[in-house]
RNA sequence: GCGGACGUGGCGGAACGGUAGACGCUGGGGACUUAAAAUCCUCUUCCCCAAAAGGGAGUGCGGGUUCAAAUCCCGCCGUCCGCACCA
């Protein structure tokens, strides 16, 4: 009677009931327990991909789950706005990047609409808007005036004919992306943050997020790189120009006595020296510098040292004179940026004292009797026992650590230290489209930070865009200022933030937007952190350590209660998809091609294809599916649902015609089922047991974010209540079951709610309550195994005691035959489960 | 090089150390139909024998622990991811 379910119409009718009677309206002000469901705000490009669909969908299942468990639940949307591709589209299609960026946005809010997200609308903003950059700035001179930002000199990669400066990824085979121009090193001066303050806090705050992946645990670890080790200093035999030592950082004091050089970095202040009197050193320095930065690069590249006339004093026998090197794989931003050579437990120190024969002392050995062995073609660095080490001789490597710190310390030519991998993190983009740092430099007072009753320092939008070069430099008149200290002429930072920045805090003003200050603290308090917060693990470091040091500095500030930002955090899979190639290497989208028996062939010419890896969706591959007209086709419930379907969240999705399908007949399916059922007075009691499993395994599924798991449960219900008569429990079955779907297929719910006569609609129903009770069958199987091998199943009542079990199990026919007369040795009986008879 | 994850049918994947392959997709067979779509039923890990009942093998490979291993331990192989000259 009521015919198929028609999506368009349903996802329509109530995407405007939820809209008029504001469902997903996050209260403050509630008394409910509060949820807070984020996911990772997108950045404008122009349409919806399917990563974001994915992505969308699974905080969706997880807010409208919430909602339905009693929550007052927070699921706001955004616009990462600010960033590089705005200026790109400006360039190629002469569009300013405001108005490309909103007319994206514009677009983009109407896809998500479409695909029906419980989000709160009122909350939105976009990172370009001048009231949420405004309080960026302000929170940037707070962090300012507390002393964590800085400025220093640091090398940019500069484009000479765009100038313009290049991210590294704009660098392709040392030439600008863009003009192809060789690209030069430039010292500039850039801001910084002292993010590795924070270091140990933010090392040490990993240990409490436990509801994030262990995986992306690890990795910040790794990059915070946290070293234990002895900072100390070789005398120079001859100082010069002033230089009379080089400070170096080594994790491994005890190995001191195996010391065959010191090699510093090409840019050390005492390489410069060095370089300025010996022309030889300046060219191998330079050498150094002009070296490529890429991982292929590094890994192929020669050791390479520059043997000096400076001769180091070991710090332990005035005698020991060590040759100084300038070496090519020293980092000067990575410790003192200078270290000793120990060839006999190091390797990246033994193929440089190959190469430059060098001596390789053992000063570590497996026992004290192998002390005389020598170092074979590899170097030895695990621990040991002390050998040929003086007074260090007979100690085990960890306790010659802390003898040699104890006596550098004592003696006061070194201490014990901590070094971390993790580096300050650079702000400054000499960049249009972004935050305008709030600074004016003054050639009498240096950098001023701009009054906050100035803020916001307004992006001027009338640039140009077709001469090269930053246009906020260029611009008539906005960097011309007044010294906000001494009243005399000055200008403007023409830099900007970087885009990191903008979603250092964005989850802060989601939860709280006062027009006059960044957030209220009181009222952030109520939401954050971010309970569920989902992503892409591309976003595993950068992302989500600056948010997590954004936080806790505004918690040293004061400003705010919290010190982690998010306490659950999920990375889920890509969506990926087969590739296609023609006969010329060229790819081919998933629509210029078909199946033509085993083989692909393309739809034009009939041309055979070869088909490619599968993975993820990208533009440069042409194996992207666009959303918008599967949404059409299809509606939004079974795009949602075929997202949740079959691959584990975490893992990649695979986009696939026959899946979407699969999912639109099962949106089909229970609209059936539903338009279908009446109660009767008959009772279904098997049934109703299953139903009060599926309610709690679904439960427990979504909780887990098991999404395909929670599917998989929906579908053994679906199928059950198919094959069961009428009766009042299977009616009550149907209504159970369109609440169960309700969090992932939220218009089909809906639909089905007002035609089952329910009251109110789904987005304000509860989710249902199982009894424990009947989560247990009555009558349970028993498997039967000689031996380990399965050899019978029985059906036996519940709670059966070991003595029964076994009795059973021995009266099985087909056990006697196997069993064949032998005695069992021994049984071993699993309650309501298994017997497992030892012959 | 260092660190990590993963490896189960034709495919995506299930499986507190206790009946491997739930659920979905694909494919085969059938029903309904003049026909098709839709829908429904049914089979679908592999091999052997078989009318059937049944038997054997099986979770990348090789060992081990256990009454019992996809699951735990050891050693390989492969794939993917992160970091990368970090002293």
């Amino acid at each position: 009677m009521t015919g198929r379910f028609d999506p368009n119409a349903a996802d329509r009718r109530w995407q405007a009931r939820w809209d008029v009677e504001q469902c997903f309206r996050a209260d403050s002000g509630s008394a409910k327990p509060k949820s807070y469901v984020l996911e990772m705000f997108p950045y404008p490009s122009g349409r919806i991909h399917m990563g974001h669909v994915r992505n969308y969908t699974m905080g969706d299942v997880i807010a409208r789950y919430r909602r339905m468990q009693g929550h007052e639940v927070l699921h706001p949307m955004g616009w990462d706005a600010f960033g590089m591709p705005a200026e790109n589209a400006a360039m190629e299609r002469k569009v300013h990047p405001g108005e490309w960026t909103r007319a994206n946005i514009g677009a983009m809010r109407e896809q998500l609409k479409q695909l029906g997200f419980a989000l709160d609308w009122s909350r939105e903003f976009a990172t370009c808007d001048s009231a949420y950059y405004g309080h960026e700035q302000a929170l940037f001179l707070d962090l300012f005036e507390a002393g964590l930002v800085y400025r220093k000199e640091s090398e940019v990669n500069w484009d000479p004919a765009d100038m313009t400066v290049l991210a590294n990824e704009q660098v392709i085979d040392g030439k600008g992306w863009r003009s192809g121009a060789p690209v030069e090193r430039r010292k500039l001066s850039q801001w910084f943050v002292r993010i590795t303050d924070f270091a140990d806090e933010l090392l040490n705050g990993l240990k409490s997020l436990d509801d994030w992946p262990d995986k992306v645990r690890l990795m910040q670890e790794n990059w915070i790189g946290k070293s234990r080790g002895m900072q100390f200093r070789f005398s120079l035999a001859e100082p010069m120009a002033g230089i009379d030592g080089i400070e170096v950082f080594t994790t491994r004091p005890d190995t001191i006595f195996g010391a065959s050089f010191v090699a510093i970095a090409a840019d050390h202040p005492l390489a410069q020296v060095i370089a300025a009197e010996d022309v030889e050193a300046a060219r191998f320095a330079a050498e150094c510098k002009a070296g490529g930065t890429s991982a292929a690069e590094i890994e192929t590249a020669e050791k390479k040292g520059y043997r000096t006339k400076v001769e180091a004093v070991h710090p332990l026998d005035p005698e020991w004179r060590l040759p100084v090197y300038i070496a090519n794989f020293v980092l000067m931003d990575y410790g003192t940026g200078a270290l000793f050579g120990v060839p006999g437990h190091d390797q990246r120190d033994f193929e440089f004292a190959k190469q430059y024969h060098l001596p390789i002392r053992r000063v570590v050995a497996a026992s004290g009797d192998l002390a005389s062995e020598p170092i074979g073609d590899e170097a030895e660095s695990a621990p040991g026992i002390a050998v040929n080490s003086h007074f260090l001789d007979g100690l085990a490597t960890g306790q010659a650590i802390i003898e040699v710190i104890r006596r550098a310390e004592e003696a006061g030519w070194g201490k014990g230290t901590v070094q971390y991998r993790l580096r300050d993190w650079g702000v400054s983009r000499q960049r249009y489209w972004g935050t305008p740092i709030p600074i004016i430099h003054c050639s009498k007072c240096g950098a001023v930070p701009v009054p906050k009753s100035e803020l916001p320092v307004i992006l001027p939008e009338d640039v140009d865009f077709q001469t090269p070069g930053n246009p906020l430099d260029r611009h008539p008149g906005w960097k011309q200022v007044e010294c906000p200290s001494c009243g005399g002429p000055a200008s403007r930072e023409t830099d900007t933030l970087d885009t990191f920045v903008d979603s250092s805090w964005y989850f802060i003003r989601f939860a709280s937007q006062p027009p006059d200050k960044p957030f209220d603290r009181a009222e952030a308090a109520k939401w954050l952190p971010v309970g569920q917060y989902i992503g892409g693990v591309e976003h595993a470091i950068l992302h989500l350590l600056y948010a997590r040091f954004w936080t806790r500095a505004l918690q040293r500030l004061g400003e705010i209660d919290v010190s982690e930002p998010f306490t659950g955090l999920f990375t889920q899979g890509m969506v990926t998809h087969q590739t296609y190639r023609a006969g010329d290497g060229s790819w081919l989208s998933p629509d210029e091609v078909r199946h033509n028996g085993d083989d692909w062939v393309r739809i034009e010419d009939g041309a055979p294809v070869v088909t490619g890896r599968v993975e993820k969706m990208s533009k440069s591959r042409r194996n992207t599916v666009d959303p918008a007209p599967i949404l059409a086709k299809y509606g939004a419930d079974a795009v949602r649902w075929f997202m949740l379907s079959d691959s584990p969240p975490d893992r990649d999705l695979e986009w696939s015609e026959a899946g979407i399908e699969g999912a639109s007949r099962f949106v089909q399916r229970v609209w059936r089922l539903v338009s279908g059922t009446s109660a009767t007075d008959a009772k279904d009691e098997a049934l109703r047991r299953k139903l009060h499993r599926t309610v709690a395994a679904v439960g427990e599924a979504i909780d887990g974010l098991q999404f395909n798991k929670a599917v998989a449960q929906v579908y053994e219900l679906t199928s059950a209540i198919e094959k069961a008569p009428a009766s009042a429990d299977r009616h009550e079955a149907i209504r159970t079951l369109v609440l169960l779907i309700a969090p992932m297929a939220p218009h089909l719910a809906e639909e089905c709610w007002s035609l089952l006569v329910q009251p109110g609609m789904v987005a304000g129903a509860e989710w249902p309550s199982f009894d424990p009770a009947l989560l247990v069958e009555e009558q349970v199987t028993i498997a039967v195994q000689i031996n380990g091998k399965l050899r019978d199943t029985l059906s036996a009542p519940r709670g059966l005691d070991r003595a029964a079990a076994e009795a059973l199990a021995l009266g099985s026919d087909k056990i006697q035959r196997q069993l064949d007369g032998a005695s069992p040795r021994k049984v071993i009986v699993v309650p309501d489960r298994l017997v497992n008879i030892v012959a």
